[in-house]
DNA sequence: CCTTATGTAACTTTTAATGTTTCTTGTGTT
DNA sequence: AACACAAGAAACATTAAAAGTTACATAAGG
């Protein structure tokens, strides 16, 4: 099943943007992500909408950090881009009133819903500049 | 993003299967579950091959269950039809030996596999002979 | 032998992210 | 004012896996 790697992507730029200096245009954001221009703007263009994020057009133009790491967690930029369901697994649709289909499908979305609240949980609890730090540490250890 | 339903589906079909008193056709299950025989047969198969239901072919063949609901749990069923990740968020290729890149995967890697533990150990927690009660308790209040 | 029903192969459809091209808009430089 | 640079955005192609569909082979009962 395909998969969605904005967050993925979208962290790793935000903390290559941390340590750039300048602003960043979407074509230095797509070389280092191996991807194309057009889907960094796409994908930072969410992060923009919540302030995260500025962008300037022409000359030294680019993309540049509105907040500093510290304020932005994992879960922030989770949301910023949009909350779609976190899960593979979907529910059939209740076409036709079957109460086991109910039964079935309300079981499978409490189990989902906890392990989404953990997970949420868990991304408010890291922020960006942790995990800057953290893979800075990992750097110099060599490991 | 396209969601994976088999598991939702199957589910119900167990369940509707251990109410049927007979086999029942992959037609039978296909307008019970909203979808057509082919679909069915190849949800199903997965199920057979680890020995929760079997088939027969020919004049009153169909779909049985070969073990009591008593005795498969939500986990079983979500393994039998194969471990997939369970997640829409996947991770970048890590190509070019990024450090950053390889930070932010394993934090996101980390906070999904937790999650996915926690889903796994309340899948294991639920017979569907539970669920089938569920159900039963549920239709009889009216609620 | 005929009907029923699974088993299976081959192909199409669906959906959202991703890739790509092209053009517009805005901004700094010369 | 002209130009170059870079975001913004529209339009279209690609991709991947489930799901839908058609067709046919296989097996088993009547």
């Amino acid at each position: 099943m395909r998969k969605d790697s904005r967050l993925s992507r979208v962290l790793h730029a935000l903390i290559h943007l941390h340590h750039y200096g300048k602003p960043a245009t979407s074509d230095d954001l797509g070389k280092m992500l191996g991807t194309n221009p057009v889907v960094v703007r796409r994908t930072m263009a969410a992060l923009r909408e919540q302030g995260y994020v500025s962008a300037l057009k022409g000359h030294n133009g680019g993309w540049s950090l509105a907040k500093p790491l510290t304020e932005i967690t994992l879960y922030d930029v989770h949301k910023a881009l949009g909350e779609g369901s976190v899960f593979t697994i979907g529910l059939t649709d209740e076409h036709n009133n079957c109460p086991i289909e109910h039964g079935v499908n309300k079981a499978l979305r409490d189990v989902m819903q906890e392990a989404e609240a953990l997970m949420l949980a868990r991304f408010k609890q890291v922020s960006l500049a942790q995990l800057a730090s953290e893979f800075e540490r990992h750097d110099r250890t060599g490991g």
